[in-house]
DNA sequence: GCATTTTCATACCCATCGTTACAATATTGG
DNA sequence: CCAATATTGTAACGATGGGTATGAAAATGC
């Protein structure tokens, strides 16, 4: 909070930029884990050598918890954003499962969410591994129960459960969502689970009965 | 099922049982995941060394997939049983995520679900984890579709779900619990998410509208 | 332009990884 | 008791792991 000078680097400076590297970090270990990735295969998915890697962001241990953090600050305020942005509760909870989606299932091969992929391996032996996964879960809960709350707030009558409560089902979905695109599971059975926990967690649009079976498209990317 | 001869065996008899090895084995994939796990922790857990584990199991990917497959056998099993004892669709749910809160807590460390806390990372590139992944995911889906069409069969109106819709849902809280014990989370915060999703998918007991908060104590080990 | 400072590239270090020869040991069948 | 067979224990193998020393290269400040 004292130094915020601009820029008085000295020496040579660098030829990469810090946050698209560590995005590459992420998806090295997204595919490989913690374990099962080398420092060969972050030389390779980034394109530095190691003096650069280790001189810019530590060893690997500290690199994986940099990339956790990375992907859990920026998928945790990309969903309150969603979230937010929706009108109703219910859209709010399609439009963050079918994002939620659309990364899991990566280019077209299941890789569910980085953080509860693999830190879990990890987590057991490693404290600042376990954090990470905790503030994730307690970020998604908090986005989840805000939105709740305020849709009862609003007057949408929507679920039998509390905002609290109904808040951690609905992280639950994106957990089981993660580990079953993992499984090898179907966009199909995905949307089907999701849309499953939508009927079940918000009421219906007021007007009609129908339930919805195709997850449309539409504010694509 | 050509070859049931009683014990032909000539030479050395082994000096351990291959089903308790494979226990062992497993508590140690539990804690460090694949690759986290050397074959020096696997002789250091079973008490075997290098030659005996090969000789009987073969090499290390394989005693890993047969630990997955004792794991989701005799889980499975385990669960099927306690669905169908139970005399009501929410004791069936309440029973099963009492028993699986003790599991994914051991002895006080939270270790999750062996398969859904260490296959996850190996999945991506490994055919026959994934397998395993799925066919435990499938299982479990299709214990609760199962427990959840007799529920209704037996005129207990209990969700607005149809049952497979339900039952995935019902997996999916199986998979947070998972995931929330590796994060730290507490047994009364696990017990609280499952007690949530019991009152979502099955209906009150009839008499009354108390909601019971205490996990109670019967049914014991 | 020259000293200073930082980054980049090559190579190397030691530890540990999974796996396997090899010989000693223990059991079966005769 | 002896040949045959399977398991056990010790030790070693080549490969790869994470991490780092050592200069060359490239920028800044005066």
């Amino acid at each position: 909070m004292a130094e915020t000078i601009p820029t008085p680097r000295r020496g040579r400076p660098r030829s990469f930029d810090a946050h698209e590297v560590l995005q590459q970090v992420q998806d090295a270990f997204w595919k490989g884990g913690f374990e099962g990735t080398s420092i060969d295969d972050l030389t390779g998915a980034t394109g530095l050598n190691r003096p650069s890697l280790y001189g810019a962001f530590g060893d690997k241990h500290a690199l994986y918890l940099q990339a956790l953090r990375q992907y859990r600050e920026s998928t945790l305020d990309a969903g309150r954003q969603i979230l937010e942005d929706a009108p109703t509760l219910r859209t709010a909870l399609e439009d963050i499962y079918r994002a939620a989606i659309r990364i899991y299932m990566g280019d077209d091969d299941g890789r569910g969410c980085f953080v509860s992929s693999t830190a879990p391996p990890e987590a057991v032996h490693d404290t600042s591994v376990r954090r990470e996964l905790s503030a994730m879960n307690d970020g998604l809960d908090g986005h989840f129960e805000a939105r709740i709350a305020r849709a009862q707030a609003e007057g949408e009558v929507c679920t039998a459960l509390p905002p609290d409560e109904a808040a951690r089902i609905a992280s639950a979905v994106l957990h089981s969502l993660s580990v079953r695109a993992r499984a090898g599971a179907s966009k199909r059975a995905l949307h089907a689970l999701a849309q499953s926990a939508v009927d079940l967690l918000a009421k219906a649009p007021e007007t009609g009965s129908e339930s919805g079976s195709e997850p449309g498209n539409s504010t694509g990317g």
